[in-house]
DNA sequence: TCCCCCTGTGCAAACGTATGAACGCTAGGC
DNA sequence: GCCTAGCGTTCATACGTTTGCACAGGGGGA
């Protein structure tokens, strides 16, 4: 299907009696042109129904207007994202973008090397790319910031990380998770989670730097979790709860589901929970509220992250260096 | 920042000592051109990291090879989808397109009129468009489809729709879910759901079906949900079933979102699930199978959604008109 | 009167690619 | 030796914008 030719800015031009110039001026607000002249433009303009060649502007500007944002399907099992969270996070972006008049190329890098996301921005298809989720990604996106691109990601910060960063205070949310275990009363501790991601490590940080305050009295224990699945979690727990020797009653899982995932296990177990055991989750995603029990977790806004991460990517298409920025980071209380 | 010139296309025809549309066949594998020469062209600019402008390709070819998707985050409450659904079956278009070379284009239209969506087709900014979820759209899509855009929709098929709609079986979806609730020995069944969706209204329709098979025997009841969110399914049962004379004891949630709530409201009012009532839901999302009691649910295949989706869309740009579809659909029973 | 400035407009070139048409060359048939 | 055909390449142009520069006209100061 060959698509019919669209009306186009020689048109424009044409019908007001001006010249191709003109109209290019006229549409983009320039002060060059005058009144009279803007308004019998954008008149005819309207009345035809004109829509700029996006592509053609981007040829000429060598700009796009576009953000690639680039979430890793793949570290999720069969296309799935069993947790919401990042969902949530894309949601936030996009709609930061929106109000920016930012186009949002979503991309999902099939292989993992830095030329997948070098070629978007060497044939221009994007200004600059918002990473969400570190992953396993680290030394890539290293190696990707070194050669200058425009990245901004969603993550943990380095201390010498050569990008910037936007995530939550995943230290202080293993510190909020800990306090509120210790003053349940609980303390053998556990943590489930992935610590081969820095932002996730974190959390267990902050929850052992809690439990390092009482030296002789609280124990922390952890579980490695290399898979983001419900499936996956619940298997762990099982496992787990067979062999441990002493159980323990209070557990911080580095996300909700995960943290369902435990509770169930317990309580296929046997185990009572809240009574004997709490369970702390994070990122209160929407359904950790219902869940029986309610899931106390912690809870990062999602909405702050989607713009604090645009607006950082902008500046740093306006050439400055922003620094890397926590989000609000705070314990939901429930009933777990 | 100004951006670094990039290498283009003219560098290479001088390196590799051709012209410039010679270089243009060879990357685009054309046969006009001569093997040893296809090689060193090739050879040139993979040394050189040559990356084709597509601004300038999609400005010559008058082809985008990119494909808008829309999602409508505003029917969710501040930007959260509650419903992880709608994001399995994003993940599976962007797989779909990524396996085809095409690029995904990120929609969240503020205003639900056509002038947003025919402003990114006119404008060149994307080849077709895949909607995901009819919402309340139904007569602002037809408008659109009716300007000739190519279009494919997730949703339910009206019987004269003027656009080609991908989707489950939700009538089949509804009988399957009535068929286990007779089977459980269920008599006064509930929808739970907005009937003022199509998509949504085919799954009342289904369940229905089924009841009338045993007119005297068996009633049916529905609430009206117009939110997607945990919360207001959760309030929307609690407020039922204060008022109900004569409580449900076999209940059918459009998603199992809702389902989860409902099931978290009849505990909360003391009555037994599954033993007192039994509970279907819809979309089989990751934690169905976990929730306690484990739902029952209808499972959709969002990676084969995803497929036929781009697969009927780049039907539609080829010129042909293809039928509207009908996902496989089946019953996921646990114990709920 | 001349000169300069200011406002608003037009001219022409450039962005980097794709493609129809023309062309040069070699081989083969008569 | 001439014509034809086919292969591989180049020429020239088009795609639809944006923008540096030149320029027309008018007003004001010297």
């Amino acid at each position: 299907m060959t698509s019919k030719p669209r009306v186009t800015m020689d048109d424009i031009a044409r019908l007001a009696e001006v010249s191709k110039p003109t109209v290019s001026r006229a549409l983009n607000g320039s002060p060059l042109v005058h009144k009279d002249t803007r308004e019998r433009v954008l008149a005819v303009a309207n009345a035809q129904g004109y829509a700029v060649n996006r592509n053609a502007q981007k040829l000429r500007r060598k700009r796009t207007n576009t953000i690639a944002v680039s979430l890793d399907f793949r570290s999720h099992h069969r296309g799935h994202i069993s947790d919401p969270f990042m969902f949530d996070l894309l949601s936030g972006v996009s709609e930061a973008l929106g109000d920016r008049n930012q186009d949002l190329l979503l991309c999902a890098p099939n292989h993992n090397d830095t030329d997948a996301f070098r070629n978007i921005l060497w044939s221009r298809g994007a200004d600059g790319f918002i990473i969400l989720g570190q992953g396993h990604r680290e030394e890539m996106l290293e190696e990707f910031a070194a050669t200058g691109a425009p990245l901004v990601v969603w993550g943990a910060a380095a201390d010498n990380a050569p990008y910037c960063v936007v995530g939550s205070d995943n230290f202080l949310g293993g510190q909020l998770a800990g306090r509120y275990l210790l003053r349940k009363g609980r303390r053998r501790l556990l943590y489930v989670g992935d610590t081969s991601f820095r932002e996730l490590r974190l959390r267990f940080e902050g929850l052992e730097n809690v439990a390092d305050e009482h030296p002789h009295e609280v124990s922390v224990d952890r579980i490695e979790l290399h898979n983001f699945a419900y499936d996956a979690a619940y298997a762990a727990a099982r496992r787990y709860l067979d062999v441990a020797d002493e159980r323990p009653d209070g557990i911080f899982a580095y996300n909700d589901t995960a943290a369902m995932a435990f509770i169930s296990a317990l309580r296929a177990a046997g185990t009572r929970v809240p009574e004997e055991v709490s369970v702390v989750g994070y990122n209160d995603i929407p359904t950790a509220a219902y869940f029986t029990p309610s899931l106390t977790t912690i809870r990062q806004d999602t909405f702050q992250a989607g713009r604090a991460l645009v607006a950082k990517l902008a500046r740093i298409l306006d050439g400055e260096q922003p620094r890397s920025a926590m989000i609000r980071t705070e314990l939901i209380e429930r009933d777990s």
